[in-house]
DNA sequence: CATGTCACG
DNA sequence: ACGTACGTGACATGC
């Protein structure tokens, strides 16, 4: 048999901690859930070390308890228990006991005097025991048998005080905590003790006497003219501020250790209460431990590594998944296919694949439905095997992100556990990473690969049916599924990139970098670093005495807009700006663009699908979304990229003011619709309206100020970030909000309802009906919850906007498919798309793209499309 | 590996 | 009073 230990634990001490220690969560529900969070975790961490067979958490019952008689003010002039706090204590209940952990209180008692008879209990009988608090007085319980662990800082960081290590903090015995707290008082209780006595005094006396009775019985002995008469006229508060600090170890409780067995959680109740707060990790770590702690505990998988798909598995309605060396799926190596039908699981090494035609069909046959996990990858990998996928019906990859952006989805693996699947391995974990990173043998491959297709299979029903019920399933069918496989295509055919056209641009940049370079040395009269802001915060603030505006967390603040403000001050800032601006496209555009051109003289970025929290899409390695063209230094860079066939051109077509058109529509602000019914130009109608004069009398002025605040009411707006944006102070940047949202009524409407549906619901939605939760909307921290409040008003915005570009995207894939075109499309800026196509499609192209982007989605207000065309992306300006 | 900076929509 | 505009990715520096 194995040793008894029990572990009691006092609840409202532990959940007060965990509360204050730890910030304002919440749940999507608006719940919050800190101090649940905190026990919780701190729960975790005391049964994997303690591994108790006896638990009980004792709680406060009763607004008076028995100390009250003796002296009323006990616990007096203590803040009342924060709402925030008190919702809380429902969900620990609720947690503990799908721990299987018993709860106990009893009227009039406290915490404290239940584990203190409990504890007592223990040491007659000789069971080890474990008290957890963050109240430091139940240390007085400390004995051989008894343990006090304390919780300081955090919640998991925990101190145990034994006899020994109350000696060694106190040089006193545990029993004579209470003669301690009997002289000095203990504020948070209200309790009194001897005024003039502190911890230092309190503690010398009871080293000489040993008890407050002692110290009474000697009191003649007591050196000090003034002590003694604290303490002679203090007598009867002593001994009562002793009798409160006593824990009372025969407390009438009915309950006894035998009562307390603890047989361990029942992980199913738990992760469905974890599910509820939203305790992600918790969950993960519950998972782990519940399934996969050893390996061996891990589900069996049953799976062949074949030659030769199977026949049974060439059909409809089968799993499948592309197991690669690396995420990098333009470059990495292919090691195998892995497919499942949830029956028979089998991996295929991908040298038996090449020449398998039966598979190629099957993977092209459209009406041959498929599953899997990131198909983009997938594609593009198999594409350059020759294969061409076709019939995709379901991706986790997808399905999890749809589901819940927030999450951050690396891997197979991540997505499955979205829906509660663990049991598969990161990629990471397989292929280690950085230094080590390295195929591993190919059985562990296939079983890795294995588990993928299997869980797809698998999840097929629960994914569908959690994106039906979300009303999210159109979305992801409609919209991302189909969009994986087009992007994929847009990777794998790349943007012919020419060398020269860089390596020309970069050998200008580096004479002119270098020319400034020299100035700017000049001028500061020393040689330094101008790349490190530290450097450059010296040479300018403190050695050159320019006065610094703004600081950083690690020293002042150089960034462009602080430079701006002290233009004309000295002539090295403008170098300083010209170097940086250079710099930047030497470093980011020439070199680093040059090292990610292909063989094929191309660049195949990779567009995230999955990533961000507005329903965007991100682009990598090389990022193609922020190719410089604001200013035409920088613009310059766009002349390399050209059409990758001879005789062939590019063409881009952009949206119009997309976002304001969206806030348009989903506002319904009439005389937003109107403006963009008429067709004007929208800041000077703004403009206009903001100040109250006629179109014609709007000055340039009046525009840029007009254009600000369309740009800060779409990203919810806030009277500082216009003023910094303007450069204007707050006072006047909340006079043009509070004019501009007067002239827009509908605006200010639909902004406010904007953020409380986001605080009723705990999400905000688009168009589409695309999510983002926030958590932090009902926060009381003033910085997460105006976050959160201006992210409900713009995520709506960006992310409907990004639905509609999406949705042109497949409507012009479909209709370039079905006019039989050669055009392809190559790149997509959030509200642009470029493509390049024989010269003699351009007049039919130039046709139907703006044609097929502007009814991708029928607002209440006109989509208007701008294209053009021209030899390089530079050219279709 | 975090920080500051700057490129884009 | 609080200290920020929304969404991204890449690079250089410096711990």
């Amino acid at each position: 048999m194995t040793k008894q230990k029990m572990l009691l634990l006092d609840g409202n001490s532990l959940a007060y901690r965990a509360f204050f220690a730890l910030p304002l969560l919440t749940n999507d529900q608006g719940v919050h859930t800190n101090a649940v969070y905190g026990f919780a975790m701190m729960l975790e961490k005391i049964l994997k070390e303690e591994k108790p067979t006896h638990m009980l958490v004792a709680w406060d019952a009763g607004k008076t308890t028995f100390r009250h008689s003796t002296y009323k003010e006990y616990k007096g002039g203590r803040q009342k228990t924060p709402p925030e706090l008190s919702e809380q204590f429902p969900y620990i209940r609720k947690m503990l006991d799908a721990y299987n952990i018993r709860q106990y209180e009893l009227e009039s008692y406290e915490a404290d005097d239940i584990i203190g008879t409990l504890s007592r209990e223990a040491a007659q009988t000789g069971v080890e025991t474990v008290v957890i608090t963050g109240d430091k007085d139940l240390t007085q319980l400390a004995d051989d048998a008894v343990t006090i662990f304390i919780t300081r800082k955090g919640m998991t960081d925990i101190e145990a005080y034994t006899p020994d290590h109350v000696m060694e903090k106190y040089g006193l015995q545990p029993e004579q905590i209470i003669d301690m707290k009997g002289l000095m008082g203990d504020a948070s209780d209200n309790i009194p003790g001897v005024p003039g006595v502190g911890e230092k005094t309190a503690i010398k006396l009871l080293k000489q006497f040993g008890t407050v009775e002692a110290v009474y019985e000697g009191i003649d002995e007591v050196s000090g003219k003034k002590l003694k008469e604290k303490l002679t006229e203090n007598e009867e508060l002593a001994k009562i501020s002793k009798q409160l600090a006593t824990i009372n170890t025969e407390s009438p409780i009915e309950i006894g250790i035998g009562d307390l067995n603890y047989p361990g959680p029942d992980m199913e109740q738990v992760i469905p209460v974890f599910r509820e707060l939203n305790f992600r990790t918790l969950i993960e770590k519950a998972d782990g431990a519940q399934t996969a702690p050893e390996p061996e505990e891990a589900e069996e998988i049953r799976f062949e590594i074949l030659e030769q798909v199977p026949e049974a598995l060439l059909k409809s309605g089968i799993a499948f998944h592309v197991e690669l060396s690396d995420e990098h799926y333009h470059t990495a190596d292919i090691l195998g296919v892995s497919l499942s039908d949830g029956e028979e699981t089998v991996f295929i090494p991908v040298e038996n694949l090449a020449g398998d035609k039966r598979f190629a069909g099957w993977l092209s046959d459209e009406s041959m439905e498929k599953l899997t996990v990131d198909a983009k990858a997938s594609l593009a990998a198999l594409a350059r095997l020759g294969l061409k996928a076709d019939g995709i019906v379901f991706d986790l990859l997808l399905a999890a992100y749809i589901a819940n952006p927030s999450v951050s989805l690396t891997d197979a693996s991540s997505a499955a556990r979205e829906f509660g699947v663990t049991g598969i391995s990161e990629d990471q974990a397989i292929y280690g990473k950085g230094a080590k990173r390295a195929v591993p043998a190919r059985e562990a491959v296939a079983e890795h690969a294995s588990r993928k297709a299997l869980a797809v299979y698998r999840l097929r029903s629960t994914v569908e049916g959690r994106l039906k019920e979300n009303k999210q399933y159109e979305l992801y069918r409609d919209l991302e599924i189909p969009l994986a496989t087009i992007l994929g295509r847009m990777e794998a055919t790349g943007v012919r990139t020419e060398r020269g056209i860089l390596e020309k641009i970069g050998a200008d940049l580096a004479g002119k970098l270098e020319a400034i370079e020299e100035q700017i040395y000049g001028m500061a009269g020393q040689k330094f670093n101008i790349n490190s802001p530290k450097q450059l915060g010296v040479i300018l603030f403190e050695e050159m005495g320019l006065p610094a505006i703004k600081k950083t967390k690690t020293g002042y603040s150089t960034a462009a807009d602080v430079l701006e403000k002290l233009r004309g001050r000295h002539e090295i800032i403008d170098q300083i700006l010209e170097y940086r601006q250079l710099g930047k496209l030497q470093s980011t555009y020439i070199e680093g663009l040059l090292k990610e051109i292909h063989a094929d003289s191309k660049i195949h970025t990779y567009y995230q699908q999955a990533l961000t929290q507005t329903g965007r899409l991100s682009s990598t390695n090389p990022n193609l979304q922020n190719i410089p063209v604001r200013i035409e230094e920088g613009r310059k860079i766009r002349k390399a990229f050209v059409p990758s066939e001879p005789g062939w051109v590019m063409l881009a077509a952009d949206y119009s003011q997309i976002e304001l058109r969206v806030l348009a529509h989903m506002s319904g602000d009439e005389r937003l619709i109107a403006a963009f019914r008429e067709g004007e130009d929208i800041h000077t109608r703004t403009a206009g309206d903001v100040f109250h004069v006629e179109a014609q009398d709007v000055t340039p002025d009046m525009r840029r100020a007009a254009k600000a605040v369309n740009f800060g009411i779409v990203y919810g707006i806030s009277d500082y970030g216009l003023s910094q944006n303007l450069n204007i102070t707050r006072k006047e940047a909340a006079e043009f909000i509070d004019r501009y949202l007067a002239s827009f009524p509908g605006v200010k409407q639909y902004m406010d309802a904007s953020v409380a549906e986001a605080k009723e619901k705990g999400f905000v939605t688009t168009l589409l009906n695309r999510r983002r939760y926030l958590p932090d909307i009902n926060s009381r921290n003033f910085n997460l919850r105006s976050f959160a409040e201006r992210t409900a008003m713009n995520t709506p915005i960006q992310g409907t906007a990004a639905d509609i570009i999406k949705k042109a995207m497949v409507e012009m894939d479909k209709r370039l498919e079905q006019e039989g075109l050669q055009a392809r499309m190559l790149l997509q800026v959030h509200d642009e798309l470029i493509f390049e196509c024989p010269k003699e499609e351009l007049d039919k192209l130039g046709q139907i793209v703006p044609e097929v982007m502007e009814s991708a989605l029928e607002l209440d207000v006109p989509l208007l499309v701008e294209s053009e065309s021209g030899s390089s992306w530079y050219d279709t300006k």
